[in-house]
DNA sequence: CTATTATTAGAGTATATACTCTAGGCAGTC
DNA sequence: GACTGCCTAGAGTATATACTCTAATAATAG
């Protein structure tokens, strides 16, 4: 593998697990046992490291996120959606905890990502629409929907933070991958209510499976 | 004043400001027109600061959220704690902005923001009890009770991070007032299913009060 | 007035951090 | 073998940052 992508991957790795603010450009050298020079001379500068995992954060979403036009969605696409999201949002999750700093510091990455932002919320109205389409929520009036996709993204990127600051400081991290599956039982929530008759079974079946396992439970 | 005091109003408006991360205490210092020695005299490291900070925030939040237990909660009651928790919001609006940072480097902070968060739940879903009991939302099972208000909580406490990233760069700053109390709108969205026949309407007609004004609407 | 205590100034420091600069190695090519 | 272009090492630097230390000044008590 190229320097170049080891330094990237590197600095994904280290800035997931210990915050962007904690991992110096000299931290990333050590890791990989390059000098400091060397990651200079693949990078101008910290920032854009940075950027580059942001694009590359924003087409794996973007992927995901790609609404057939041809056809109608099903429950299936809708659980990947959201399997897919959570994912991307697991693997690149130093980003959301750091975000006003990033964007503060580099008017690229805030443009970029208040794009990528708009996007997102269009594609989750779009799943919303056709949704409704097949029959599986009822349809909502457009003034609604989209203050509901709203909530599913405020939920969807506020559900790590929630994790990592609320949960116990002790994180096994084998159980974190599962704890962030939880976060779909919170978007199943938001869109309970609207579900049709003939479909509510079912997708209250999908819900349960992602249902938290009860956090310490206090006898009554 | 006492400089003490000075210093801890000085810091959160610096802090509201710019960020945590790009305040030092020298900055503070500087700002007060004190010396760094003087600002060290009284307290013993940023930390100490900003923890004083965090018991401040969460003293005038437990104070609002404190439901009464001998009454029963009418829409005025709602609208005041929403009012109430988003002016909080905003009022120590940086420390949301740092959160897992700020937690990380100090023990204290994490175990008082763990249990802030728990009494918020807490406190949010007693107001959802309360709704049902005054018959303005429906009665619903506790397991879907506290889901709910999990996202409420999510979504109040995102949406300052949203309006920083999502909105232009530009920011009069005299608007986001305004636009941090469209929050409000997005909390009372996830309520609008529960709500009973009879209250439906009123609830519709706040709810319309901080309906945000269409941004940058595309003509069709 | 004096002794003590509380407060303040301000120079200074150890460490960290993002980044630079120079010299050189290594592969391929003529 | 020499030339060229890419890559790498590693020492070094300017700046920032959290914090310390000493000495002096105000405030207060007896």
């Amino acid at each position: 593998m190229k320097t170049r992508d080891k330094i990237l991957l590197s600095s994904l790795e280290l800035f997931n697990e210990r915050g962007e603010r904690n991992i110096t450009t000299n931290h990333i050298a050590a890791h990989l046992a390059i000098s400091p020079g060397n990651l200079y001379y693949h990078f101008r500068n910290k920032s854009d490291i940075i950027y580059e995992i942001f694009q590359e954060y924003e087409k794996l979403v973007d992927y995901y996120l790609d609404i057939p036009e041809d056809r109608a969605i099903t429950l299936e696409d809708l659980t990947f959606y959201l399997e897919s999201v959570f994912d991307g949002l697991w693997s690149y999750r130093f980003f959301h905890r750091d975000l006003e700093y990033l964007l503060d510091s580099d008017p690229r990455l805030r443009r970029g990502y208040r794009e990528f932002t708009n996007r997102c919320l269009a594609a989750i109205n779009r799943i919303f629409g056709k949704l409704a389409e097949a029959g599986i929520i009822e349809p909502q009036p457009e003034e609604l929907r989209s203050a509901m996709s709203l909530n599913v993204w405020l939920v969807i990127t506020n559900w790590m933070a929630f994790l990592k600051t609320a949960h116990a400081s002790e994180e096994p991290a084998g159980q974190t991958l599962t704890e962030l599956k939880q976060g779909i039982y919170q978007v199943l929530t938001l869109e309970m209510p609207y579900l049709t008759p003939e479909y509510r079974e079912r997708v209250m079946v999908l819900r349960e499976k992602y249902r938290p396992v009860l956090p310490e439970a206090v006898p009554a």
